[in-house]
DNA sequence: TGCATTTGTCAACACTTGTTGACATTATGC
DNA sequence: GCATAATGTCAACAAGTGTTGACAAATGCA
């Protein structure tokens, strides 16, 4: 289970304890926002602590926004599901069992946030551009990802971050069936 | 023209001057990393001054963010055209002549500045689901204009805050037709 | 001219921030 | 047992924050 090995010390819980704490108030307030003071103060150990676990609050982030889009093979779906399959893959990442809530942290910091902003480009420049181009051909796959990419983070941005009433009363059904069809659209020019 | 009246003396000057500063920071950087020293050396003034003028960094922050919609009136419009023409009025909007950039400031900001989350809620809750109430009828609108938002909003933050690169590249004309053909479907449930 | 108001300058305040180093405490291996 | 390393505590630092008040310069009015 553990990656570095060795027994699970003291100071592995203290680490963890560190790092979860960090995630929500990250995820709740943003970056600037959250002080090492109040990560020391909900872990409950000492603010000098974060920094010799981590290094600099910079660190910390960095460890605390560390996720996957283990995008699903696209051309492998069948065509006609390209849109829901993308959408379904992306709601069970952000509120499924296994979320981390890496998307809200990114998203609320990527404003004022360069390490966040350049996070957010990569994933989708490198993954979903790249499955974009293996589902519907490279011509326009450019397009087709700038337009996926601004309704998907829309999405989440209303959803997670600004928590639009209408936008959180979205059922998954719902998100999945409309979203799914101009994610569709968008993919594969169909329609 | 002016509002207050009055002939333009030097202190309406340095007022114009200090608000001004502070859209350009708050919309490059939003709310926490813009410093009242940075907008007094921007405007070329004393810091002091800042406070003096407009009472504090937050007051300072409200005015700089005022913006109305001014969305038409979709009930006169032709009905298969709703979607078009309200990206067409976003855009101009947003990057139109008289765009004021009031939009990035509170897309930036409302992720760690209640202030910013609550106007940019106001807004949508106010102009986009009553409009979308006289367009497409009552049942459903607050999913409608749940739906609509997060594409608005999730286009003006990949173009104007995270900059993804083929968002930015997007020609206003094909964001018209394609982002256009997703609004008239979700305002009108028709396609 | 003189006076009063407006406009601007300067230094400092109280506070919070990330980070550091010296020291105490606890656990581990011999 | 002891020595050594791991882990935790504490106080302080330098820098930066919004904001304030006392004072100087400039401007307009009589």
């Amino acid at each position: 289970m553990d990656q570095e090995l060795k027994k699970p010390g003291k100071a592995d819980r203290t680490r963890a304890a560190i790092l979860a704490a960090a995630q929500q108030l990250f995820a709740g307030q943003g970056y600037e926002l959250t002080t090492v003071r109040d990560i020391a103060a909900i872990a409950d150990i000492d603010p000098a602590m974060v920094i010799r676990y981590f290094g600099s609050k910079d660190e910390l982030f960095a460890r605390a926004a560390v996720f996957n889009l283990k995008l699903p093979d696209l051309s492998k779906a069948e065509r006609s599901e390209i849109g829901e399959t993308l959408v379904r893959h992306f709601l069970s990442l952000w509120e499924g069992e296994n979320a981390n809530g890496a998307m809200p942290i990114l998203l609320r910091s990527a404003a004022s946030n360069k390490t966040a902003a350049n996070k957010l480009r990569e994933i989708f420049m490198g993954q979903v551009l790249p499955a974009l181009t293996h589902a519907g051909g490279r011509s326009g796959a450019a397009e087709r990802a700038g337009l996926v990419s601004s309704q998907l983070l829309g999405l989440a941005l209303c959803r997670y971050v600004l928590k639009l009433p209408p936008v959180v009363g979205l059922s998954q059904d719902m998100i999945i069936r409309e979203v799914g069809r101009t994610i569709q659209r968008y993919a594969t020019g169909e329609q």
